[in-house]
DNA sequence: CGACAAACGCAACAATGTTGCAAAAACAAT
DNA sequence: ATTGTTTTTGCAACATTGTTGCGTTTGTCG
């Protein structure tokens, strides 16, 4: 696990500190997206609030997480898949997020669609927010 | 115009106030949709903050506008067409920021798609934001 | 017009996000 | 391993955004 860690951070350009260790081993644990101050709450006292900000920026920039729009003023963040690195997103699945638990979960196997737009219209990236009730919930 | 707006109130069952009535008026002569933001610079000094908040809240509540989900925490706000009342939305079209403009406009007329989701996974929403260049900025 | 209810503005506060800078930690080279 | 350089961190201060309570004003309805 450490070491997978290490090597992640390695593999993507950014210097191992124990910030970015502690971090980046949430979005490991966790299934699903995780927004900002989820990340504070977890982290517990142990960062400032700067440096999860700078963090998460970071990761971001190079390709080690996505952003995930929501309807409530909280982006969520979820890790990418392997073949994601800095500037080639591969981010085509849908979201979905459950309004039973809250998780938001990347379900990579449902591709988002492809659209016809009206003329004049061009589609650069295309983002499926899914709301209901997830797996776990129904179960 | 008017005559327009205050009827617009009143069939959604919100007592007429100039404020309601100036923040109507900035979403009928927008042509897409707005954020808080957006809100409070164009209305000018004219009112307290909290009153766009307040006024926000009671139109989304009877259903008088929906909200856009955005991955740069600002959500924006448009108006329902009108088969769309308290509690009954009818809010199934696609979403599209222009990032260049940075317009968000809705496109009635492009529907969502029907996905299918894995097992034990059930849909009651879904969102479709198309980011990608639009109309007027591609002329 | 007058009574009642709703909405407003204000103030105070809480939460969230940003910036500059000095100290500390990571990295690279000797 | 030690030193020098670069990057990251924590702190403080600040800006922005969102929330709540309350007295006053405004709209609504009889």
């Amino acid at each position: 696990m450490e070491k997978r860690i290490d090597e992640l951070l390695k593999r993507n350009q950014l210097s191992v500190t124990s910030g970015r260790r502690k971090i980046l081993e949430l979005f490991l644990l966790q299934e699903g997206a995780l927004s900002h101050s989820d990340i504070e709450k977890k982290a517990g006292e142990k960062f400032d609030r700067v440096t999860v900000y700078r963090t998460l920026q970071a990761f971001l920039e190079k390709g080690l997480i996505h952003n995930i729009p929501t309807a409530d003023n909280s982006i969520r963040y979820a890790l990418c898949k392997d073949d994601c690195t800095a500037g080639h997103h591969r981010d085509d699945h849908v979201h979905f997020i459950c309004s039973s638990c809250g998780n938001t979960v990347c379900l990579e196997e449902v591709n988002v669609p492809v659209l016809k737009l009206p003329k004049g219209f061009v589609a650069e990236q295309v983002e499926v927010l899914v709301n209901g009730v997830c797996k776990s919930c129904n179960a």
